[in-house]
DNA sequence: GCCTACATGTAGAAAGCCTACATGTAGGCT
DNA sequence: AGCCTACATGTAGGCTTTCTACATGTAGGC
């Protein structure tokens, strides 16, 4: 177990795939095993996201417009790097609403007493 | 879309059924259909979750011993009625913890400037 | 008689994530 | 040279779970 929160079911990502691809692209290009790496960095360890999910999702919203990918060769290895298109921001605008709805309906089920402040809920 | 927050798209629920519907039948039993007005209430309206949805799923849980399941008539309406039994209690304990795993995690990734308080993660 | 609310259920399709495997370069170690 | 690890990408097939649509039946209002 890493400190701080083990790891997350796998099925459970199901459907957010998108976001969290979109998410770490958003300041700068990333090839896919960048990708895979800073996703573990910045969930704290808690995502590890096999290859064999990571580059079909990539090429998937490569497809529908959102990330633009292009080859490179770096050192000797072939790498294909990753950037968001402008259709890609708006769909990361998108997905992120759309987790702070889909969060917040979850965490009102699961944890009714709690209040949370509405101020920053969306 | 809707006032007070749209709806949740419907395949992000994909590996959370469990967890919500352990969780509205935490503190009393209640019948298929009462469970989903109860879903849709504590949401605040964002979660409609479909019959076809319901049903099997309240079955595989009380199938994994999570739940049981009792028949009864109410009005000359026949009702299957479900309880928590310890293991689906336990079993909610986990789903829980598995979700404040999950939504931190995904949480870190989207926004990765937010800092939250450690301190109140129970 | 008809329609809505209440109440449960099945069948078939669709989606996308996972496991396991396949391929290839670069560099360190023995 | 041979081996192993890290880097880097990709495919094939399976699996689980949800959704859509349909089917069934009672009770009560209009």
């Amino acid at each position: 177990m890493v400190s701080g929160g083990g790891g997350v079911s796998p099925d459970a990502l199901r459907g957010h795939m998108d976001a969290l691809l979109l998410s770490v692209l958003e300041h700068e290009p990333l090839h896919g095993y960048a990708i895979i790496e800073a996703l573990q960095a910045r969930s704290g360890g808690a995502l590890s996201v096999p290859t064999g999910t990571v580059y079909p999702a990539l090429r998937r919203l490569e497809h529908a417009g959102y990330l633009a990918g292009e080859w490179a060769t770096v050192g000797g290895r072939r790498r294909r790097t990753y950037r968001l298109t402008s259709s890609g921001r708006a769909a990361l605008t998108g997905e992120r609403s759309a987790w702070r709805r889909f969060a917040g309906a979850i965490g009102r089920v699961l944890d009714p007493g709690v209040m949370r402040g509405p101020a920053g809920g969306a």
